[in-house]
DNA sequence: CTGTTAGCGCGTTCAC
DNA sequence: GTGAACGCGCTAACAG
């Protein structure tokens, strides 16, 4: 039986720096976080043999001490979506330059896997959680709050160590449809999202709503339900042909349904923006380089992370923080164009 | 001297399920682990009072006491990127029904960068870590992979406690170019990748053997460096243009650039397939609601996560791990078609 | 300025 | 089966 005795690499620990560099662990503790003054030597010493042993003091014996861990736990809902990507980069960003360090996890939209990732992030006693939207309850949240300070975008909620970030959807939309309107289209479709899910609830509203402004009567049949993924954009554009219905421009509730829109239109031989103008909604990186561009509605996710981070430090720090809700944007692109005669 | 009396939020800890439970701390922790048999009646006394607490074990102390952390470090490139951002899902994926979770840091293709984060991880003392190519030097590698175990993608490596996985992009490179010159093209450009980036140096050697291959002519001219992003792809077909150089077919390096690539030629009112056939190399997800749908060299970025991380499982069980690589695969959509005379 | 002492919340011997 | 005692590596409070 082999032992550990060949590879015998004693554990190299604040300990062992402080002993090699002769003096008190105390000492080197106090230099690794400048919690007091120490003599040029002894600095010297420790601060070479710090670097001789490559030494890096464990963070879980420190979090242990200091009932502290610096790190940030993320609730995303999957790590490799594109839209809530840029969110997370927003979130590194803010975080960089500071000794916070996120911890991402993704609930996939499922409310018992994100109380699993809730569950694990307290057991990893993070200081904080920022909540990219997902379907934890609102109580939840207040709930959690009263333990550790919450962030949580796609909603408005506040309480004593909760913060909240939303973009108004409802408007975006609004803005979105009149666009289409204002460019004489009278019959445009819409593709929705799921109706359990709360954006895409509140972009159905701003369609309506917008409708209704101009004066125009709803066509029920032009508005289909899929779930917010580019096949379901695809499906959609597929049930709106066979009702039969005319329509001259298509509204997706958001960008990866007008892709599969997009390519649906191109399989009918329909031209886009020629006899179908295509609106997206958050303006993936992507959406410059559909053919041709799409015109979206911009939502600033990378912002949203950004100050979602930044306003978790403040609640860390026991203050108290609002979000100012980043404004949306209309990007008029290539995919819309006025209504031919 | 004010108190904590007023919010005493006395810390539920393992101590004081124990005594809320009357049983001893041993005990508690026995359950929680397994570790030895319990009585039913202590079992189910304890199981209550840790829901009545909503009690969740401090992962900072037990990683102290265990020397384990059960979390694996994963150095990924860019958070928010397509391609990686499939590896990742498939590193969470793996360690799903795992008592392991992953902990995801970026490097930005920024050597300096990559070795701060190492350190990050090392400090959290991870079980191991996944590095996701990246720009550490084989010999960094190897030496970490003397502390813990190291799963690299992207090149050939192996030592104790170190496995690799790669492509091979050579040959998925050649296989592409081979298309095109099969469908009659003799004059192809190609897009090509960051000089310094190993990747990128693979798949332009497997364009020139392709073409060694079929005997046929290399026109320097027709291979342009540009940077692996949507915009190079752009600033490429420019140039290509500007060369006065005949061309009927591109190859993109990865499919960021084709995206770049396909709205450049558009601009230009160069028709692809019918005037220009395009290739890319990735298989982004993207990459089928391209117009037309791209045909490209699909690499399997979820199955090098799962086979990863599957390996890094058995590293850390002490076992030897080889990683099969898993195949490459040209995906001929409609971008590419025989060329005109 | 610096060393000593006492935990932080767990897992783990070792006895009972 | 079960409890008491010790230690994981570090910070903090207390003396000097």
């Amino acid at each position: 039986m082999l032992t550990d005795a060949d590879t015998a690499a004693p554990a190299v620990t604040l300990e062992l720096i402080a002993r090699e560099a002769g003096v008190s662990p105390s000492t080197v503790s106090r230099i690794l976080n400048g919690t007091a003054k120490v003599s040029a030597d002894k600095r010297l010493a420790v601060e070479q043999t710090i670097a001789r042993f490559n030494f890096q003091p464990n963070a879980m014996a420190r979090s242990l001490a200091k009932g502290q861990t610096y790190t940030i736990g993320v609730l995303t809902q999957f790590i490799e979506s594109p839209f809530y990507g840029e969110a997370l980069r927003g979130i590194e960003d803010a975080l960089r330059r500071t000794p916070y360090s996120p911890l991402f996890v993704s609930g996939h939209w499922n409310l018992a896997e994100e109380e699993a990732k809730m569950r694990l992030l307290q057991g990893r006693r993070v200081d904080g959680v920022i909540v990219l939207t997902g379907r934890l309850g609102d109580e939840q949240l207040l709930d959690y709050a009263q333990r550790l300070p919450i962030v949580v975008t796609g909603r408005q909620l506040s309480g004593p160590r909760l913060a909240s970030v939303d973009v108004d959807d409802f408007e975006g939309a609004r803005e979105a449809t009149r666009h289409l309107i204002e460019l004489g289209h009278t019959r445009i479709a819409f593709i929705s999202g799921p109706a359990d899910h709360p954006d895409a609830n509140e972009r159905l509203r701003g369609y309506r709503q917008a409708h209704a402004d101009a004066g125009l009567a709803l066509v029920p049949e032009l508005v289909v339900p899929a779930d917010f993924m580019e096949t379901g954009g695809m499906l959609a554009i597929g049930q709106l042909l066979e009702s039969r219905q005319n329509f001259t421009a298509v509204f997706a509730a958001n960008d990866q349904m007008a892709y599969g829109a997009r390519l649906a239109l191109y399989r009918r031989n329909l031209r886009v923006p020629d006899d179908i103008s295509l609106v997206g909604y958050d303006d993936l990186p992507n959406s410059t380089y559909l053919m041709p561009p799409l015109t979206t509605v911009r939502q600033p996710v990378y912002e949203i992370g950004r100050l979602a981070a930044q306003a978790m430090l403040k609640l860390i720090a026991g203050e108290s923080a609002e979000i100012a809700a980043p404004p949306l944007e209309l990007v008029v692109r290539e995919s819309t164009r006025r209504v031919r005669h």
